[in-house]
DNA sequence: TTGTGTGAATTCCTTCACAGCG
DNA sequence: CGCTGTGAAGGAATTCACACAA
């Protein structure tokens, strides 16, 4: 960890991870960086360059062994333990994330929901009780929560995140199109507006008509 | 267009043009790469470089006039006409995408919604009905639907985008963990699954601590 | 043999720095 | 002046290609 990893070095560790999981669930036991660039589009040379950052974790001639390369993996992550969430904003989306189940069996417990509409307050998402954003400082505190996923209305969004930054959260996953301005050294933005993903798309489909 | 536009360049458009659009909600005028770039953590000279691809739209010493600038990003990125969308698979995440309502100012109008559950196909989503997946090909053929958002489970994940290809579509936001597999040049895709991003962050995150 | 890990080569992206225009 | 647009420079990321281990 002397040189700090590239962090597109770091975003490709996820997919790697999911899907040896899932190689792993149909009963595979070994992998080769040929195989894995294969199913993901990345050339081989590429993921065994990634997959060094971290240390030697394959054996020559042989590939991969999925189980050992998922436990490595899990570490690197930081998922060998499960990570408590928050969810700002129980609106479509901040329901929707409340109420998905693939959250939790990855490591994802969403234990707190937030909003300012009376009507939503007091009422429950499942076995979660929709809290008041007005007390989303002293509950997150208390709570110990790291990490946030942000669904509020864009106009809401940058005073939400200085809120979240005040009560210690360290990684926002943006869900607004707004662009937030935060200390970067202590939060961890991620921004995922679909509208900006849809627009990406756009630009390639209209040339190709 | 004589050398095609890095993609990496394109990912950042989209965030350029609401920037732009909140900037011109605000009564804001003209702004320059600088201020741009201060708002958005990405250096002047890179705005400069990345709307350099596709004209001059700036005036020197006056900068960059908004409403100008935005129409010419609305042409780069097809947005000038709005698109339909097909939602698949209506289960929460599906559900809260065809209720959301910050889709259509944007451009962007839920068409259709599928699922393969007897029990939600017929009903409605608001004013949607949801549509039997075994319908897909006929029901985007006839809409003439060319792009897809994907929020089906993992399992079911693949089969459906090989459906969505055989339709026609065009462009496929991956809502799903698992990384498709499908001709490149015919059809443009975006992985945005979640819990990616989440890991992510729990990379840099466990490390600070 | 097969397939990793890795320096070297290459390609790609970003920043620099400045000419030139309003 | 102030700020764009852009070659040139510098820095990063990817791919190549091969030594070496199982």
């Amino acid at each position: 960890m002397q040189t700090p990893i590239p962090d597109i070095v770091v975003s490709r560790l996820p997919v790697y991870f999911q899907t040896l999981q899932t190689m792993q669930a149909e009963g595979q036991h070994t992998t080769s960086s040929k195989e894995l660039g294969e199913k993901l589009g990345i050339s081989a040379a590429q993921i065994r360059k990634d997959l060094s950052q971290f240390g030697e974790f394959g054996k020559q001639g042989t590939g991969y062994i999925i189980s050992f390369l998922i436990d490595q993996l899990k570490t690197i992550l930081n998922m060998d333990h499960s990570w408590d969430v928050a969810v700002i904003g129980a609106g479509n989306l901040g329901k929707a994330i409340a109420h998905y189940h693939g959250f939790a069996p990855q490591g994802f417990n969403i234990k707190l929901v937030f909003d300012t509409s009376p009507d939503l307050i007091g009422t429950n998402i499942g076995d979660l009780n929709i809290l008041d954003i007005d007390e989303l400082i002293p509950c997150i505190k208390k709570a110990g929560v790291k990490i946030a996923m942000l669904t509020v209305p864009d106009a809401a969004a940058q005073a939400v995140a200085d809120e979240l930054v005040k009560a210690g959260i360290e990684g926002i996953l943006n869900y607004t199109s707004t662009p937030l301005n935060l200390p970067p050294r202590v939060v961890h933005l991620r921004h995922s507006d679909p509208v900006s993903q849809l627009q990406h798309m756009t630009y390639y489909i209209g040339k190709s008509k």
